[in-house]
DNA sequence: TCTGGAGCAA
DNA sequence: ACGTTGCTCCAGAA
């Protein structure tokens, strides 16, 4: 059950606390007699249906949903008021009943189902799957049996029953624990039906009122009654003769019309009690206990309600489950105590105890980094806190050797927690599972991993932390006591977490991954995030005035050109100036206008000559450049030098990403945005920065996959892979490969790994539909294998649901089934491109692992720096360099064992552009 | 504060 | 509609 309060720690009670327990006033469990509540499915989608009006609720696919909004509405207000422990939906079948076959005419001439109703009833399934409330139909047997039977159940088990119904029948069933809520009109709420209410209305207990149905009859079954009897007549024989069977006993005592009428209607009467009569024996598919009201799957229902465009429900469906029931969740999770230990020996004596222990770093803002303040250490049933601003040497130094020890220990962000510790000279081993990390295995995709997310997630448990939500700052007036009560609520969640996902990692093939590959990985990274990369002052002085100057310049002359100012970053104020002012032919369409984009103002360029663009092209270059420059600066840490951070959750494909600042994006393509390489330096005492790539890595793991021969015949002759294709594709020999030929068939090559289409490729190479089709025809048909491969990862994907990189590593695709096109054919391309660019990506992690092992295990003073997807920066100590280019070539060729070779390439120099090559 | 456009990398 | 994965900046709207 979703709740926000479950997790509050013992000590946390004591103290006045923002999510300290409140007593809630709609517990689902304040009573002790659980209550069912029973839903005639159809009979109140139709109630909806006319209640809600038709036009107002289509979605934007056309679908109507306004009895979905209505049912789905009814229940919530439902479930607020009437606090059920136990709901379950029953529906009818399209199929025959034992009522219509004995009866043809049952329920006939009713009116035909109206169009837009259509598909409305699946949906409400659906709703309810998401819901997690149990759906109940029998083939052969009404909705009516099914509520009469669990009515029965109910009331055995000793429990209380509300059925909801549009259908009179059901007013048999009330009893002293079954009540019947009849909605006269639409779907609002009114009083239950109790036996009373019954009594009161039709003079009959409700043990009765099939008799006076049966004698009035039905018009909505289309039963037809004794004709002149009335509820007051059949009331009044029903009481005289003490129910049906009296009064056929009796039948020839009635006297007058009506008992002429009666006797002779009778077999429709007979009929009318027969098949008004409900079962309450039925078998159902649905044991009682498993309708136990519980949380929504979070997902489906987001996923679901945007299908449908149900915003305001979506907020009251969730707003319902998440102030609902503490209790119990609040029992089975209940943050264990926490005391500050001031003693090396307590803390010891805690230590002694086995199991799996949390590790929490509190850290406080050093300048750009984090420093280790205080950790929690929490197992499931006791925690601790050492304040590291207060401990004593031998309290630290305990500490110390137990995180250094190989003791089990779940955390989660073990990058940050290395790092902030790191600062005091502390280290963190033994380390099983960082929640961060195993989230994103389970799950690659997912925007965020925050501890308060996976948990929401994946425990269905919701907590408030302060640190967290002011934004990671301690020293905002909280009090040390919140901040550690909150610490050990992170372990505890960790902890919770880490044992919810370990058989999901197993079943997803991912505890090797996580145990062999990332978990290693972010110790390495920790390094060298640690470690940064020197810059040059002087340089980017240097730098930073001439892209100004150019920048500057460019402006100027643009607005020469033009002859009046203009804000040239505006893309809006361009617009006006390009197409209006100007008059130049429009561009791409987007949403906001015409395209400004560089390849536009190229071909704009090209076309009309204008100075205008051609100064606004370089000073989007410069301004570019400048800003990039400027960006670095900033970022220079108080050693003089750059730490990027990087993402080891964020790539869905298993990539890392950098940020603060990003490096992975430093300009190479351009002369003037080289120089900005020329800023990253090696650092004093070092001799030179080593830049070790893969050469051309998809394209070998493209060769790989599909196991096509000529491609890997073209590997394994160490051929130019780009000229052997393209002497293949246009049948000329090698030698005689154009480099325009050549150009084509390597952008078809990486095309091909994105999901390429023909379309694509015409653009991009600047040449017709037809003849990218025909060179993708070529390609095809010299390189078979590939095409089988392409082919067979996405059927193979909508099989499994899910790509999966050399190492096992996945990525699920739900979206390959989706009826939205655009969507289904990302999928399909991101199908393409995830096992090429994912397996490239494992295959450089494990190439970092292996260097960084050798670094160590030849106590060698160089070092990693950097990684950009395919390429490693490292910085060399004197002397190492020729030890070091082996063991970097070594560990990255020899990072995975490919159907062909994995080629190293290396460069030297002072700075980072000059050791590009 | 958020979104879209733009542009840099692999 | 038309090539994947990222990050960061700016302008302009809210």
């Amino acid at each position: 059950m979703m709740t926000r309060l479950a997790l509050v720690s013992e000590s946390a009670k004591t103290a006045p606390q923002s999510n300290a327990p409140t007593t809630p006033e709609s517990g689902l469990s304040e009573d002790a007699t659980p209550r069912l509540l029973v839903i005639d499915g159809h009979s109140m989608a139709f109630r909806a249906f006319y209640a809600m009006p038709v036009d107002k609720f289509v979605t934007q696919a056309g679908q109507h949903t306004n009895a979905v909004h209505g049912f789905t509405a009814m229940l919530l207000t439902m479930i607020k008021e009437r606090k059920p422990s136990h709901v379950v939906v029953a529906f009818d079948l399209d199929t025959p009943t034992f009522r219509s076959l004995e009866y043809t005419e049952y329920k006939a001439g009713r009116n035909k189902t109206p169009e837009e109703f259509y598909g409305q009833i699946d949906l409400i399934i659906k709703v309810m799957a998401a819901m997690n409330i149990p759906t109940i139909s029998v083939d052969g047997f009404e909705a009516d049996d099914i509520i009469a039977t669990l009515a029965a159940q109910g009331e055995a088990a000793g429990w209380d029953v509300l059925v909801v119904s549009g259908d009179r029948d059901a007013f048999q069933l009330i009893t002293d624990k079954v009540s019947v809520l009849y909605p006269t009109k639409g779907i609002s709420a009114i009083p239950p039906m109790d036996a009373a209410s019954v009594e009161a209305k039709y003079f009959v207990p409700p043990n009765r009122y099939s008799d006076l149905a049966a004698l009035v009859g039905e018009t909505a079954d289309n039963l037809p009654g004794v004709p002149g009897v009335g509820p007051k007549t059949a009331a009044k024989w029903i009481n005289q003769y003490g129910g049906l069977e009296g009064i056929l006993e009796n039948l020839d005592a009635i006297g007058g019309k009506v008992g002429e009428s009666l006797r002779a209607h009778v077999d429709d009467v007979k009929r009318n009690r027969r098949l008004n009569h409900l079962l309450r024996d039925m078998e159902l598919p649905v044991p009682l206990e498993q309708t136990l009201l519980q949380a929504p799957d979070r997902d489906a229902v987001e996923e679901l309600f945007d299908s449908l465009e149900f915003n305001q429900l979506r907020k009251r469906l969730f707003d319902l489950f998440g102030e609902a029931e503490t209790d119990d969740a609040g029992e089975a999770h209940q943050v264990p105590a926490h005391r500050v230990v001031t003693e090396a020996a307590a803390l010891q004596a805690w230590l002694a105890v086995d199991g799996v222990c949390a590790v929490d770093v509190l850290s406080e803002k050093l300048g750009l980094a984090h420093e280790a303040v205080g950790v929690a250490l929490v197992r499931a049933d006791s925690a601790v806190v050492v304040d590291l601003r207060t401990a004593d040497e031998a309290l630290e130094s305990a500490l110390a050797s137990w995180l250094a020890s190989d003791a089990t220990k779940v955390v989660h962000e073990y990058k940050e927690a290395l790092k902030a510790l790191s600062v005091r000279g502390l280290s963190l081993a033994g380390v099983q599972d960082d929640t961060s990390l195993s989230g994103y295995l389970i799950q690659p995709d997912r925007r965020s991993y925050e501890l308060a997310e996976l948990s929401k997630v994946h425990l269905k448990v919701g907590f408030e932390d302060s640190v967290q939500e002011s934004s990671g700052q301690l020293d905002l007036g909280l009090s040390e006591d919140t901040s550690f009560a909150d610490a050990v609520q992170r372990g505890y969640v960790a902890l919770l977490l880490s044992e919810h996902f370990a058989p999901l990692l197993v079943e997803r093939g991912a505890a090797v991954l996580l145990r062999e590959l990332e978990l290693p990985l972010a110790a390495v990274l920790a390094q060298m995030e640690l470690t940064g990369i020197a810059i040059s002052q002087e340089r980017l002085a240097v730098l930073l005035a001439d892209f100004t100057a150019a920048m500057n310049a460019a402006q100027a002359a643009a607005f020469a050109a033009i002859g009046h100012e203009v804000n040239l970053g505006s893309p809006k104020q361009l617009q006006e100036v390009l197409f209006e002012e100007l008059g130049l032919p429009k561009t791409k369409k987007i949403k906001t206008g015409y395209t400004t984009d560089a390849a536009s103002l190229k071909a704009l360029l090209e076309k009309t000559g204008h100075e205008f663009l051609a100064q606004l092209m370089a000073h989007r270059e410069a301004s570019k450049l400048k800003q990039m420059v400027e960006t670095l600066k900033k970022s220079v840490a108080e050693d003089g030098r750059i730490h990027t951070t990087y993402a080891q959750n964020v790539a869905a494909t298993g990539r890392l990403s950098s940020n603060n600042p990003n490096l992975q994006n430093i300009p190479v393509r351009t002369e003037e945005g080289r120089r900005v390489r020329d800023i990253l330096v090696v650092s004093e005492g070092y001799e030179c920065l080593l830049a070790a790539d893969y050469s051309q890595i998809e394209m070998r793991i493209m060769a790989h996959l599909s196991g096509d021969a000529g491609l890997i015949q073209a590997y394994a002759e160490g051929e130019d892979l780009h000229r052997y294709v393209g002497s293949h594709v246009f049948g000329v020999a090698p030698a005689d490969v154009t480099s325009a030929m050549r150009s084509k068939v390597k952008a078809m090559s990486y095309g091909l790994a994105y999901g390429l289409t023909s379309f694509g490729l015409s653009k991009q190479l600047e040449i017709s539909v037809d003849e990218a089709r025909t060179l993708v025809k070529d390609y095809f048909d010299r390189f078979g294998g590939v095409r089988d491969y392409l082919r067979g990862v996405v059927e193979q994907a909508r099989v499994d649901g899910y790509t999966s990189t050399i190492e096992g590593r996945r990525r699920y695709l739900p979206d390959l089934s989706s009826a939205d096109r655009q969507l289904r054919e990302l999928a399909e391309r991101i199908a393409l491109n995830s096992p090429i660019q994912g397996s490239a990506a494992d295959i450089i992690k494990h190439a970092m692992l292996g260097v960084a092992g050798e670094l160590q295990r030849q106590d060698l003073k160089s070092r990693m720096l950097l990684q950009v997807h395919d390429e490693l920066i490292l910085e060399i100590w004197p002397g190492e360099l020729e030890t070091v280019k082996a063991l970097v070539v070594e560990q990255m060729g020899s990072a995975a064992d490919l159907l062909v070779p994995l080629e190293v390439q290396l460069g030297l120099g002072a700075s980072w552009n000059d050791a590009g090559h």
